[in-house]
DNA sequence: ATTAGCACTCATAAAAGACGAGTGCTAATA
DNA sequence: TATTAGCACTCGTCTTTTATGAGTGCTAAT
């Protein structure tokens, strides 16, 4: 097997992904013997285009039809595109990140705002905490039987939880509490906090041994890792946009799997996982995680806030995406955002 | 006109409703005929469709084909079921509030259990909170420049803010300033604080009188109500199982209207405004307050927790749903709910 | 008042035909 | 040897035609 194609059948094979692109039609070989400078007639390409096939770059939807591309070939050229930003791609660190639920409502935009510019399914995930370590405990009487419980981890991570008590506590009570759960607990990560210590706390604790339990639970609720990360989606309905989508069947499964968010949370557990991978990645067809999204291409990109907290921006679209606008698109976006958060 | 159908008639239309709901497609006079136990002959059956297509309440989508229930149809059907079940609709009353994460896990199981029940497309919302008065607020210094500040509106509604400091405070001051935000605010509703009270607190606060203003701010924030209230969706993909619903215009759309939430959250809104509907409502094709949904029937159920939280829980398909069972099940649901609650 | 009977309508499905884009192959050409 | 013109052939798609049959409205008989 021929490692690289030739430069001739190369530029035949961007030809017929490009006219594709902007059809969605079988592409024959009059049109690419006109579409291209090579000045070649459509027999030769024809014969070209034989060979291509044969290599597995591009098929034949029937016998009496053009040729389309395959994943393999969709591979080549995104794998060629992707060679030359790679420069470029660089800049796509630091951005923006304030307070929680006003960052919320910036996903959703980011989200909208993507799928209308480039009328495919966009997804966003919330930047996934670390949030490992512990920062902050307080108690704090609301009334009688009830304890309000802030627990505040690295990353300005903010969990309540109202307690409910048995007995009615003193405030000097829950002063004692408060320094006793910081004494011991502060800095700490998840996996440091043991059996033994939760027991000399509860010691200590004496009669009200009952509460620290229940900090203690909710504490760690507040320092492991979410285990399911917030997602925004938007333009959903763009699959429609896309024949080979919009049948019912796949449809419906896409529009399923949109809704449900599990499968893309995995997308996002997937890309996030890769610590090498910094910048922008093409699942196309096959290749993607989600089965039912095997007739889809994804690109991601994966965008750094500070302090590590990272997140995965998403644009699905058929196989015959306009690969090279969305990673621009995305790559601008980056860019803004980077600008946005470096003003302030 | 006429007011009320003779009992025939009604027999009739109940027996088309019945057929179509199963069927999906307009049913004929000789199918009728012998569907009843009326034994009436298909002629008579037309003479009497004929008049009922005169009175509004039956259709023929083209000449040749058997007659299906018009909005009108529907809503005489749904009004004479409703009747009956009315009195047990009364028990829908109180229902599962605790830990607000929790909660929308909660939340989220419902709408996609409904949606698995019942094969039509659901949405419940949060329970809109009242969260009018304050209740408590705290500030913690977190480090050098941050403060944390916590408000706790009525209903246990907690709001985290974290504020940056230009000037770094002792925990005097951080003390000083929590008496006298809490001397000051609490128990107060939004509009009951006034420009004059928040200057006599600045005065009082002195040089860190910058630190009240942000602190006003978050409580402003915590007090008022949810602009947006949030929305779970599910079953969204339920419809393409009906054809009336499912060509490429209609569901896009509809999709588009399910994944934006801005048009639920105003029929939400709509439902709960009114304060005297405490039970269940149906809205039918063109009476839908949303235009994207004229062919599809809206059940709405309102749910009411402790303190007045209500929420809305709503089952969207098509014209020809089955109101029946929707009902049916609606109330079911608020009766397992409600013992849910009762029993902790 | 009900019903049998019949001519008529019209959506839908199946069959038949026309079209044409595109191919593979062969033979001629540079 | 690489390229090209030419041609027969394939096969999806679109259009037309032709059943088919469910369902109706109307009339006349019971």
């Amino acid at each position: 097997m021929e490692m690289q194609l030739d430069e001739r059948k190369m530029k035949i094979l961007q030809a017929i992904i490009h006219n594709y692109l902007e059809t969605g039609e079988p592409v024959g070989s009059r049109t690419i013997s006109k579409y291209t400078d090579l000045n070649l007639s459509s027999a030769t390409i024809r014969n070209e285009m034989a060979d291509l096939e044969e290599l597995g770059y591009i098929l034949q939807p029937h016998t009496s039809a053009g040729r389309i591309p395959s994943d393999k070939g969709y591979r080549l050229y995104v794998d060629d595109m992707m060679q030359v930003k790679e420069k470029e791609v660089e800049e796509i660190k630091g951005m923006l990140l304030e307070k929680q639920d006003r960052m919320e409502q910036l996903l959703k935009q980011v989200a909208k705002l993507l799928a209308v510019n480039t009328n495919y399914a966009t997804m966003i995930s919330a930047p996934q905490t670390r949030k490992n370590k512990l920062k902050f405990i307080q108690l704090s009487k609301m009334d009688a039987r009830q304890l309000l419980a802030v627990v505040v981890a690295e990353g300005n991570v903010i969990k309540n939880n109202m307690l409910q008590m048995e007995e009615e506590l003193d405030d000097e009570t829950i002063l004692k509490l408060n320094i006793l759960l910081n004494t011991y607990l502060n800095g700490l990560s998840a996996e440091e906090i043991n059996l033994g210590m939760i027991s000399t706390m509860k010691r200590q604790a004496g009669i009200h041994s009952d509460i620290v339990s229940e900090v203690i639970d909710a504490v760690a609720e507040a320092i492991k890792a979410d285990e399911d990360l917030e997602i925004y989606t938007s333009g959903t309905n763009n699959i429609f946009r896309y024949p080979e989508l919009a049948d019912h069947q796949k449809a419906s499964e896409l529009i399923n799997t949109f809704e449900e968010k599990q499968m893309l949370t995995e997308l996002v557990r997937e890309t996030l996982a890769d610590e090498s991978n910094t910048g922008i990645q093409v699942y196309i067809g096959e290749e993607t995680p989600i089965k039912t999204m095997k007739d889809c291409s994804i690109v991601t990109a994966t965008y750094e806030l500070e302090e590590g907290m990272r997140g995965t921006i998403g644009i699905i679209g058929p196989t015959r995406m306009d690969y090279d606008k969305v990673v621009d698109t995305l790559k601008t976006l980056m860019h803004q955002l980077d600008t946005l958060y470096k003003k302030r």
